[in-house]
RNA sequence: GGCUGGGUGGCAGAGUGGUCAUGCAGCGGACUGCAACUCCGCGUACGCCGGUUCGAUUCCGACCCCAGCCUCCA
């Protein structure tokens, strides 16, 4: 099994720390909007890692945080009129839903920042003792870059051009411009904690070095998250944990890539962004989820109702060779040629698009099996719907897949009925009538596919 | 400017030193009452210029172009 550790900038071969156990964070959302694709992308990478990692026989802790305090959380809970908790409450639970749409399964531990001020608290006291962080007179924490040796090992970044490129706001006490805040202090109207400095708020970055080392301990094997917070965001939880403990903190990074609109970054500043909810109003949710898995997750993904519909037709084709297989009964083939094809992708740093190559090829066999040998291409077909499991696709039942429409689906009961009529007239030869109401399905979207045994129909896009 | 990752057929998207990705679209054929579904077959794709090699899209070098990070961002 390969990884690519953004840490070596280059595959290597996984060895977690201990043999059969996997040790995972991943840094998840700050929670004062809705999801949107972005966001989505990140959930269902690492969604693939864990789902992948425990089908080759890994016990996987999977902790992805939750931020739910932040300068962005109290200019919005001003803004609504809300107490931050209401809002992020709110958040937490839309996010919660749009997970569960798209297959998601939900980490093993969901820790939220606000709930670790304590670990968080200790952290810095550790940081400040040893030297590597230091109080301010108006109550502020910061984190100095300048006593870390290795700072800029992640992003490959040069300490010395940093500083050259960085710069003091109006108002900061930093000593050094690459600083950064641990601890912000707060007025008395505002949100905050009591703490050895006073009262104040965490800042963002050590939020995770202290709810990742809480929960998964001092080194753990796997750190993810989207390449956009490799720098600084990743880079200074090394510098934090790794101060604070005297341990090296995570052994693989994985970063997944950016989703694109336009050529253009999908992110909340550019305001280009696509909610997980505004996208499942039209498309069904695996549809999303597979446009996401057609790439590999560390390259750009460009967002389009093109590259959605291009992800339904190849649903379709999976569900149409699905369809009317006995795929609960049929036995299951273990170790087949196409499962090794399968793992070889996968164990080559997740190849997604590669291994749904490989399930392609079993469409193609199970649609030339399918009338000399039913019992094979039901097998395959089990096969099929178990290595889609992995990537969260192929569970759904195909009937239900293929006839379901957006919005404005014509009723299935008028639609068996005209099907009904249509058979008999075929049964009479009454080809005339037939192909009228062939039309009149055609114009109700409805594609009708007479087989062996009778007419089935889906709805046509 | 620094760092990182890219430029593959009409579109999407893998991969490889020398017979195949794959999906969609297109073309030809089979099947079909006609279709649809499905199956079989088809397209001299690898940014540009050099180099290494018997042979390079794949390795090396230069160049051009694109994106991401360097400020909050998955």
């Amino acid at each position: 099994m390969l990884i690519y550790n953004t840490l070596k900038r280059r595959k290597e071969p996984f060895r977690p720390q201990e043999p059969d156990r996997v040790r995972m964070y991943v840094c998840g959302l700050t929670t004062y909007d809705y999801a949107h694709i972005g966001h989505a992308r990140m959930l269902v990478a690492f969604d693939v890692v864990v789902r992948y990692l425990r089908h080759i026989g890994y016990d996987v802790t999977y902790v992805r945080n939750i931020t739910d305090i932040d300068d962005k959380i109290l200019k919005r809970a001003t803004e609504t009129g809300e107490y931050f908790e209401d809002l992020t409450r709110r958040f937490i639970e839309l996010t919660h839903e749009d997970e569960r749409a798209l297959f998601i399964q939900p980490p093993d531990q969901e820790p939220r920042a606000t709930a670790h001020i304590d670990q968080i608290i200790a952290m810095i006291s550790i940081l400040i003792e040893k030297e590597y962080a230091y109080k301010v007179e108006n109550g502020d924490v910061y984190y100095s870059v300048s006593q870390f040796n290795g700072y800029g090992r992640l992003s490959n970044k040069n300490p010395e051009e940093l500083l050259a490129g960085a710069r003091i706001e109006v108002g900061e006490l930093k000593r050094d411009p690459r600083d950064f805040a641990l601890w912000k202090a707060s007025s008395d109207e505002e949100v905050g904690w009591d703490s050895p400095w006073g009262y104040g708020r965490p800042g963002w970055h050590i939020e995770c070095s202290a709810m990742s080392t809480g929960c998964l301990g001092e080194s753990f094997d796997i750190h993810g998250g989207g390449s956009d917070l490799m720098f600084p965001h990743h880079e200074n939880e090394i510098a934090q944990s790794e101060a604070a403990t005297g341990k090296p903190f995570a052994a693989v990074w994985m970063h997944n890539g950016p989703v694109r609109v336009d050529n253009e970054k999908m992110s909340k500043s550019l305001g280009n962004f696509f909610t997980v909810r505004e996208v499942l109003d039209k498309y069904p949710a695996e549809v999303l989820r597979y446009l996401l898995v057609a790439s590999q997750y560390r390259s750009p993904i460009n967002y389009s109702d093109q590259s959605l519909e291009q992800a339904w037709t190849a649903l379709e084709r999976f569900y149409t060779a699905l369809r009317g297989l006995d795929t609960e009964s049929a036995q299951d083939l273990v170790n087949s040629n196409y499962e090794k094809a399968w793992r070889k992708a996968m164990d080559d740093d997740f190849n997604t698009p590669e291994a749904l190559g490989v399930l392609f090829d079993l469409v193609r066999e199970i649609n030339r099996q399918r009338e000399s040998d039913p019992a094979r291409a039901a097998q395959l077909g089990r096969l099929l719907r178990r290595l889609g499991e992995v990537a969260g696709l192929l569970q759904d039942d195909p009937e239900v897949f293929l006839k379901q429409g957006g919005a404005g689906a014509p009723d299935a009961v008028e639609i068996d009925a005209l099907i009904e009529r249509r058979r008999q007239a075929r049964a009479e030869r009454d080809f005339a009538l037939a192909d009228e109401i062939r039309d009149r399905l055609t114009a109700m979207n409805v594609v009708v596919e007479d087989g062996a045994d009778g007419s089935s129909w889906r709805i046509e896009r």
